[in-house]
RNA sequence: GGGCGCUUAGCUCAGUUGGGAGAGCGCCUGCCUUACAAGCAGGAGGUCGGCGGUUCGAGCCCGUCAGCGCCCACCA
């Protein structure tokens, strides 16, 4: 073996070993329980990004301990067509090319994303392989695929039939950059200065006018009514009455409506029903016809008289001059309001009145509400439950239609005679009037849409498949908190209306990757870390590590190359270990499972009653989805126990009677530790799987079940004195090899025979035994035993005071805390008799070490 | 406007039936002790955001104030 851990060379090839073995399929574990998980398809123009690396390492920790753990463990991968990032790629490169997609025509349009998803799409796929990720390879599946869109063509004809799917004009949000129309939850709303502009509408008779405010002057041009409050006495008899419209001239009605908040601005709102939302409500109320005056682009059109052609934000500025110059304003006040931009390309989105599909969620909500309620779904950490409920609570239908080429196209035909036909098959002719010259629907679908079906549509559904049946529902979905909203609801909702159970156990939410000081990475703040480059650098199982300790469930996780370099040191150690273990059992000596001895050394008893209370935890932690405290947890034991503290204890055995004894049960923890580590690191605990045991694969071995055993109970004060005894040398600067006499006052007997060969090996102290103290010395206390040590040699007398001083002032504290507990009356008689108990012991043995010390201060200093 | 979360060592965080303040990194000191200097040993550093309450006992429960962050939202 290397020396030292190289992580590069280490992960090179055993991803396509374990490929090639078929161990990451269910069919590994034929007889064992279905575990599944099916991945958060990224988008087929991603590259890894550390978001990806932190949700497919927990993802992949959890599969990889299953799959030990003997159960039949399917982890789906699989990509998302991602309808407007896709398009916007391929556009562009038509745009290099001096084209538009319309040069092309939908059909070759369509077709060249194809090639370019063939040549350049699905980069995620390879670095997934270097990451580690254990999916099931067969069984990958894209949103396009010929099965996923059948099962998006059923749902959408299903929820048509039932009328949860509809056609309508609504105001929708449309996005003048993509050039489509967006969800609201593809709407990001920011707070951003702006103006209220306070108008003056006059009355048409002559008697006055009506003062309006608006941020978004531009869109009078539009506007066909006033509405007020019908309690507002202020407008009471204004009601009723017409107002002449500003530039356009128009008259148009002051409208009673219970929508309008009499408490802001004026208390009076211009109607403006094409280009907002609750003004829509009032147009349809008030029976006016809305006036649309913006196009596609953002841009005012004819309707918008002088202003037609001229960009919504030019026009706001041109109409707000002209009004003042013809003296409509009454005054501007300055105000912050939330302005809604496309989440892709942060472009100001338009309210905008238009004709798209929807999907009435309000029949959807209730038993997708439910099956939270009553945990046959359960969110981890249980805090997002609340979120989850309040989203769904007050939504509003879910706009599908997108103006796209790239996606599902919209399984809607029209015929000329008017006759809308919704069907999975394409129709040949017109059911109602037999023509054959019926045109499909333009439009695609919401990429979230097919998204939505991806726990069941993946695994065959509609079909009946067997892993549809063994896989579904599925065991943990592992995702961000960013998408509960646009992805987990959706798939709860539809989950639960197409199948009789839920898509998934439990969900697992994890936060955003941010740096170490939690902000967040952006290439502006020139913060963000490429985890292709961690991995090249630094390695994946590092990687990975640095995610995972990093990762508190459902919280942001604060990243730093740092964390990295910690991982790979620890790696550095393991091999280390390993290194150090084969020397002495030899390389492949150490069984694959058991090998626990049956008469252990006391050292060896100590370190597996450590390995045994460590890993029932680590399960216990795990179970919990507390991957982060569990590798903590472990890190910490691996580290300070078994390599700082177990295998320094061996050393002292190895040549001794009990030496293959120790050296086996050393073989058998360390072989444990790469067994725990190995969902977090799998490809190092696999090379040093194969040094040390060399049979198959650690990847396909089993979960280590460790038996509870009893270590010695004198090893914490054998601990202490050994911390003791060298803090003593550290203090005075004495060499770590020169030997040390010791002598060992042991009232209750509780020092072991073992004690003298470690004293030996870890203090370089010889130990012998006496109730006295010997003169010239100073003394160790560790509970009921007390070591003195010689005090030949040591020079320093005040930096033994000084020591002796700060022992005391730590004892007096812990005595006096323990003795104002047990004064007080109300506590003796109303603490539990264990806690009280407890305290005494503490109490009586905090009074005989500060005794000691005191006493041996009093002699220094005598 | 509504909701949620956070505040513990210099930094990032753990501390889950209320009963001895912890980890990693960083920092200081000493060691190349033949697994590992990517290491070992020792050490410094905290009135657990402020105030009040409940309790024999509060980092933990309750109230309140302050600061920070996030999400949702059709007040024009």
């Amino acid at each position: 073996m290397e020396p030292t851990y190289n992580p590069a060379s280490v992960e090179s090839g055993w991803y396509d070993r374990w490929d090639r073995a078929g161990i990451f399929r269910p069919e590994a574990n034929p007889e064992g329980e279905p575990f599944s998980i099916v991945i958060p398809p990224p988008n087929v123009t991603g590259v890894l990004h550390l978001g990806h690396a932190l949700d497919h390492t927990i993802q992949d920790a959890i599969a990889r301990r299953r799959r030990m753990m003997g159960d039949a463990v399917l982890w789906l991968p699989g990509m998302d067509h991602a309808g407007i990032a896709t398009q916007v790629v391929v556009e562009k490169q038509l745009a290099d090319e001096g084209m538009t997609r319309h040069d092309l025509g939908r059909e070759r349009f369509v077709e060249q994303v194809w090639q370019w998803k063939a040549s350049s799409g699905g980069k995620i796929t390879e670095q997934m392989r270097l990451l580690g990720d254990s999916v099931d390879w067969s069984r990958e599946r894209f949103t396009m695929d010929e099965g996923l869109s059948a099962a998006v063509r059923k749902v959408f004809v299903h929820l048509y039939d039932e009328g949860i799917i509809y056609r309508g004009h609504r105001i929708i949000n449309w996005c003048p950059q993509d050039h489509t129309a967006l969800s609201d939850l593809e709407v990001n709303h920011i707070d951003t200065p702006g103006e209220l502009a306070y108008l003056r509408y006059p009355l048409t008779d002559g008697t006055g006018h009506v003062l309006v405010a608006t941020t978004r002057v531009e869109t009078m041009l539009g506007d066909t009514a006033v509405a007020v409050h019908p309690d507002d006495e202020r407008y009471r008899d204004m009601v009723g009455k017409n107002v002449t419209l500003p530039i356009m001239n128009r008259e148009i009605p002051i409208v009673a409506d219970e929508g309008v908040d009499p408490g802001f601005g004026t208390g009076a709102v211009k109607v403006t029903p094409a280009h907002d939302p609750l003004d829509f409500e009032i147009g349809n109320r008030a029976g006016v016809e809305p006036i649309v005056i913006m196009d596609h682009e953002g841009r005012i059109n004819e309707n918008g008289g002088d202003f037609a052609g001229m960009d919504r934000f030019d026009a706001r500025r041109a109409v707000r001059e002209r009004l003042e110059s013809e003296g409509f304003v009454d005054h501007v006040e300055a105000r912050e309001h939330a302005v809604g931009h496309c989440q892709r390309c942060d472009t100001v989105v338009e309210p905008v009145l238009s004709q798209q599909w929807f999907v009435e969620v309000e029949p959807l909500v209730g038993p997708a509400l439910e099956v939270v309620e009553s945990g046959q779904a359960e969110f981890v950490p249980s805090g997002w439950e609340n979120t989850y409920f309040r989203w769904m609570e007050n939504l509003r239908d879910w706009c599908i239609s997108r103006q796209l080429w790239w996606g599902h196209r919209i399984p809607a035909w029209y015929c000329s005679c008017g006759e809308v036909v919704v069907s999975e098959d394409d129709p040949a002719i017109c059911p109602a009037c037999g023509s054959n010259d019926l045109v499909q629907d333009e439009d695609v679908l919401d990429t979230w849409f097919s998204s939505a079906l991806w726990p069941f549509s993946t695994l065959g559904w509609p079909d009946e498949t067997d892993d549809l049946d063994r896989f579904y529902p599925t065991s943990v979905l592992v995702t961000g908190y960013d998408i509960i909203s646009f992805w987990v609801a959706r798939m709860l909702k539809m989950g639960v209306h197409f199948l009789p159970d839920v898509p998934f156990r439990k969900i697992v939410i994890h936060g955003m990757v941010r740096d170490e000081h939690h902000n967040k990475m952006s290439k502006s703040r020139g913060n963000t870390i490429d985890p292709l480059e961690v991995i090249d650098t630094h390695g994946a199982d590092p990687l990975r590590l640095a995610l995972l300790q990093a990762a508190g469930p459902g919280q942001d996780v604060p990243f730093a190359l740092d964390w990295v370099e910690g991982a790979r040191k620890f790696g550095n150690k393991l091999w280390n270990a390993v290194r150090y273990v084969t020397s002495r059992t030899g390389s492949k000596a150490v069984p694959a499972e058991g090998g626990y001895p049956s008469d252990p050394s006391p050292e060896s008893a100590w370190i597996l009653s450590r390995l045994s209370a460590v890993s029932g935890r680590f399960d216990e932690l795990y179970e919990a989805f507390r991957l982060s405290d569990a590798f903590s947890q472990l890190y910490n034991f691996a580290w300070s126990e078994v390599f700082d503290w177990y295998i320094e204890l061996s050393k002292a055995l190895d040549d001794g009677p009990e030496g293959e004894e120790v050296t086996a049960t050393l073989g058998v923890v360390v072989r444990d530790l790469l067994k725990l580590f190995h969902p977090a690191i799998p490809f190092v605990t696999e090379e040093l799987w194969g040094e040390l045991v060399g049979d198959g694969f650690i990847a396909a071995s089993s979960w280590p079940s460790v038996p509870a055993i009893e270590g010695p109970l004198s090893m914490p004060a054998f601990q202490d004195v050994v911390s003791g005894i060298r803090q003593f040398r550290s203090t005075h600067g004495l060499s770590p090899r020169e030997l040390l006499d010791v002598v060992i006052s042991d009232p209750e007997a509780l020092v072991e025979p073992w004690w003298d060969r470690q004293l030996q090996s870890l203090a370089a102290a010889r130990a012998s035994y006496s109730e006295t103290r010997p003169p010239e010395s100073t003394r160790i206390v560790a509970g009921s035993v007390t070591a003195y040590l010689p005090l030949e040699g040591v020079i320093d007398l005040e930096a033994e005071r000084a020591r002796l001083q700060k022992r005391i002032d730590e004892e007096q504290v812990t005595v006096q805390k323990a003795a104002a507990k047990l004064d007080n009356p109300s506590y003796l008689e109303k603490a539990p008799a264990a806690v009280v108990d407890k305290e005494r012991f503490k109490l009586t043995e905090a009074q005989a070490i500060l005794d000691s010390l005191r006493a041996q201060l009093a002699d220094l200093s005598g």
